[in-house]
DNA sequence: ACAATAGTGTCTTTAAGACATTATTCA
DNA sequence: TGAATAATGTCTTAAAGACACTATTGT
C-alpha cells in the first residue's frame, strides 16, 4: 500500500447480501426487485452503497439489511469481493458480499417487491449477484458439514428432528438418524431445554437451544456431496 | 445495490498481498519496508492502489506482486476485504486482501527493503497488516489439513520428505510418516517423476509432481492442531 | 558391515454408515 | 391396542495414529 503516481480508485462501491433461510425444507434466497436503472425491475440482492459514516463494511451490510430487507438477528460473514469494469453498467465497480443466514420468523412479510425464492429455482439477476449468490450458498453448503451454521437457518429454539432437516437443507441430501444425532451429542454444541417438549402427533420431542454462536469442528455431519 | 440520495464512497481501495514461502522448514512471509508516509520505515504487505485499468482486483493484485515484489509463479486467492475510517490515516479506507503461496525460489533477492519474515517472529507492521497477516497464515494452516496448498510452498519437484516438511510447516505440527504417505498415495494427486531420483546421504528418493492444480479433499493430512 | 535415509506392513483406535430395535405419546 | 413419531443399540466398514520393520544407497 503505497502512494502511486496516478490514482484512479473506483468510484463504486457497495455492499451485498444473500440472506438464506429455510422454507418447506429448503433453502431461499431474499430478494428484492429493483425500483431503478440500472437493471430496473430485475431482482437483485439486498444491497447499498457504502458511506463514510459507516464504521466498516459490516457496519453498513448491517444497516442495509435493517432498512432495506427489514431483517434481524441474523449471522453474517464475508463471502468475497467482486470487482470489475463490466459489473455495473454505471463503471468499474466493487461490491463486498456477505451472506446472511436467518430464521424464517425474522425475515419480513413477503410482498410485490421482496419475496424468497427456491436456490434452485432463480429469476435472472441483476449485476453478477447470480453469481454472487451460488458462491453463498456455497459457504452454506460448506460449512454445513462441519460447523453449526445450519442451526442458523432455524428459530432459536428447536427439536433434534429439526436441526437435522437444517442440515439436510443445508448440505442438499440426506442423513442417517443415528449417526446425526450420535454426532450432534459427541459434539456436544447443544442445550437440553429440561423439561421442554414439543407436543406433535407421535411422541413428544425434546428442545434444544445452540450452546454457542457459530461453531465449527473437525468431524464431518453427513459426509460429502 | 442502488441508487441512494447521498453517496459518499470510500476514496481508498487497494490489494494487499500476504505473500508465504517455506525457508529453513519454516513458513515466512514477504514484507517491504515503507518509502514514504503513512507509516514510513514500517514494514508493509506487498500492495497498492486499484486503477481503473485494472481488469478487476485480481488482475490489480497480480500487477502489483509482479512490480513490487518481483514474484512470479504464484497461486494466489482472495482472503477477505478490511475497511474502515481508522485503518489509514488519509481516510475511509478499504483493502482487498490476497494469500499468495510461492516457491522460495521465485522470490526476488532480499535487500534492505524487501525481506522474509517468520511469521512466528514479525516486526510491528503498517496499518492493520498485521491482522491480514494473521488471517493469510490461518488460512494456510486450515486449508493445509485438506487440500494440496502447502505442495506450492515447494518448487515444481519435490520428494515426499520435503512434501511431508511443507505440510509440517503448514500446520505447525509433526505428521506420522507412514501415515501421510499414505494418504497422499491414496488420494492419487501426486504424478512419480519414474526414474528420477534425488541422491543424498543415504538412500535415493523418488521425484514427483503435483498432477494437477491446488485440490481439495476430504480426507485430513495430519490431524487438528 | 554399518550408518543414513527412504519406504512399507500391520495392529489398534476412532468414527462414520446402515439398519434394527425400543420408547413414549395420542386417538 | 395400534399408529405415529422420538430416540437408542449394535454391527460393519473406512480411515487415522503409532510403531516396528524392510529397502537401498554411500563410506
Amino acid at each position: 500500500m503505497t502512494n502511486d503516481a496516478h490514482i484512479h480508485s473506483p468510484a463504486i462501491a457497495t455492499v451485498d447480501a444473500v440472506v438464506l433461510t429455510m422454507e418447506n425444507g429448503q433453502i431461499k434466497a431474499l430478494l428484492h426487485k429493483r425500483p431503478e436503472e440500472p437493471f430496473r425491475e430485475f431482482w437483485a440482492l439486498p444491497g447499498g452503497f457504502i458511506r463514510t459514516e459507516d464504521a466498516s463494511a459490516e457496519a453498513a451490510v448491517a444497516r442495509v439489511l435493517r432498512d432495506k430487507a427489514g431483517a434481524s438477528g441474523f449471522w453474517v460473514e464475508q463471502l468475497a469481493t467482486f470487482s470489475g469494469p463490466d459489473r455495473d453498467p454505471r463503471g468499474w465497480s466493487l461490491s463486498i458480499a456477505y451472506i446472511a443466514v436467518v430464521p424464517l420468523e425474522n425475515l419480513p412479510e413477503i410482498s410485490e417487491t421482496v419475496q424468497l425464492f427456491d436456490v434452485e429455482e432463480l429469476p435472472a439477476l441483476a449485476f453478477d449477484h447470480a453469481r454472487i449468490l451460488a458462491e453463498g450458498v456455497r459457504r452454506l453448503r460448506g460449512k454445513g458439514a462441519y460447523s453449526t451454521l445450519p442451526a442458523k437457518l432455524l428459530p432459536p429454539v428447536f427439536t433434534l428432528k429439526e436441526l437435522q432437516g437444517a442440515y439436510e437443507a443445508a448440505l442438499g441430501h440426506p442423513i442417517e438418524q443415528a449417526t446425526f444425532r450420535r454426532k450432534i451429542s459427541d459434539l456436544r454444541v447443544l442445550d437440553e431445554l429440561r423439561g421442554e417438549l414439543r407436543r406433535g402427533e407421535g411422541r413428544p420431542s425434546q428442545l434444544y437451544t445452540l450452546s454457542a454462536d457459530a461453531q465449527t469442528f473437525d468431524r464431518s455431519l453427513g459426509g460429502s456431496v
